[in-house]
DNA sequence: CGAATCTGTGTAGTAGAACTACACGACGAT
DNA sequence: ATCGTCGTGTAGTTCTACTACACAGATTCG
């Protein structure tokens, strides 16, 4: 698994390839799902040169052969074309949008999912285990995964609080004391407040992970850094898909956690499930999420 | 693009089939990725059948030949296998938790994305496009959602409220008037109190659109329904899909919606964008999001 | 300035893959 | 008990991907 899906592979390589693999970069890129059924001679015919330079142009980018490209291509196709192969039009229809938004966050997901430092996030969950009580601090869209993590704090095990107020935020760093632990989610990693906020959390005692969308002060700062990695947002129409990636790794922080609290808290938690039923008018108790 | 996952088609029609084709359809479950590399010839041997049993047990899942059921299968395994196929064992390491939660999240969105009913989307946007005030209610993991969308208010271009407080969403929908919109969320479709604040606000004259998870009490009572399908949270491992599919539709609506307002608003969400960039420490004002 | 080499491309051939027509065996029905 | 049908494997065919080789153009070195 490579942390490249096959279309940034053949944008980032065609200024380096030979003029006929170029005519087929251009043809794969034109219409990448067409591509994908075709056969090696359809492909070498509709760029224009022969079956060898679809050969040549495959291994060139790092695949066994045509049908190994072939499957690659497909399936970074499943996953989404990115905004960056396929800008939003103003003049969409609301399908296309829907459509365009969704394989991007999809494809974005992926990109995360393939860079995730695992190690890190062991790390994390280490730390999270330990820790006496846990703070999120956030803000605007990071805020909303602070909020989404406080959601979970059940499965933590631990008390939680995740304030939305920035000056609560300062005086729940400032009161921690060494075994508590903060959360600190910044997207851009160099958010003033939320810096302030972890440093002073530092100086309290306190272990700081930090979930962010790149290297930076923040990360730099942190105990644990975990660089969610996803497709910037450079244009005003692209949505953000950095707080899913980020309610991504809430989810798995909690039940990494809650598993590695043992069974008899997860007897707790599967009570808890069925007792919020209540809330539902039909005594179906399975589903667990309002 | 069919709706249902290759792995999903197989599960459900395994038992309709001829006992020979029940063993390829095992030896596709059993390890779903070793067969997307393997020839038509392997894959007969490892099921223990012969070549044109393959071939019949593609062409009876509805692709044409063993090439496009590999295609197919590739694709839905890139978008990550459920977790109905995988499930997360208590003692998984944290590496391999977290690429089941990435993959049963990505799949999760692949089926929404696939059972999107985008003319309920469109008409959603249509009724926000008229809006002169709109009014986002949900509880619990629908209650996070209720929160982005209130970030994106000012995509909408018109004054957003999504009170946190049960009694104060109550509140808004009664003093609703028409030309307001009342968004509901809840994945189950039949938390009461969101039933009860939405039956007040369509009194009141207000126009609804209903998120939810399924067809239920609360997508009956909407103007517009929009249901995102996921796939059901049975197990208490299972991370919660159903916020993530309402923020990716929280984002569709969003940007739909201020593209519909045009250009003039567009700029003036650009400058706001780049004045954000106040509350960094850099001055890298082409980043928007904390 | 000419010859040699090397890079880039297409041609021809081959092994193997996917797909198809057909035949055999087993089971159920009349 | 025999006929028919359903399920499966065998043998053959076509088309596919891949490979070895040869030619043309550019480039460089004598």
């Amino acid at each position: 698994m490579t942390d490249e899906s096959v279309l940034e592979l053949i944008t980032g390589r065609q200024d380096r390839m030979r003029p006929s693999e170029r005519k087929v970069a251009a043809a794969v890129l034109a219409d990448p799902a067409a591509v994908v059924h075709m056969s090696m001679a359809g492909l070498a015919d509709t760029a224009g040169v022969s079956e060898p330079t679809v050969m040549r142009f495959c291994t060139g980018l790092g695949f066994s052969g045509f049908q190994a490209f072939r499957l690659g291509l497909a399936q970074s196709l499943a996953v989404g074309i990115p905004v960056t192969h396929s800008a939003i039009e103003p003049d969409d229809p609301v399908e296309a949008m829907a459509g365009k938004i969704f394989d991007h966050t999809l494809s974005s997901l992926d990109r995360t999912r393939r860079s995730l430092d695992t190690a890190a996030v062991a790390a994390a969950v280490e730390t999270l285990v330990r820790a006496t009580s846990v703070h999120f601090v956030g803000l605007g869209a990071s805020g909303i995964i602070a909020q989404d993590a406080l959601q979970h704090a059940v499965l933590f095990g631990v008390p939680c609080t995740a304030p939305v107020d920035l000056h609560q935020q300062y005086m729940a760093a400032a009161m921690c004391g060494p075994g508590e632990v903060v959360v600190a989610i910044s997207n851009t990693g160099r958010t003033t407040s939320v810096l302030e906020v972890t440093e002073r959390a530092k100086r309290a005692g306190a272990a700081v992970i930090a979930v962010t969308g790149g290297p930076g002060p923040l990360a730099d700062l942190a105990d644990v850094a975990i660089v969610l990695r996803t497709f910037e947002d450079t244009d005003i129409y692209t949505p953000t898909v950095s707080r899913l990636a980020g309610l991504v790794l809430v989810d798995v922080l909690a039940t990494a956690v809650a598993v590695r609290r043992g069974p008899a808290h997860l007897e707790r938690l599967r009570e808890m499930k069925e007792a919020l039923s209540v809330f539902r008018g039909s005594a179906d108790g399975s589903r667990n999420v309002t």
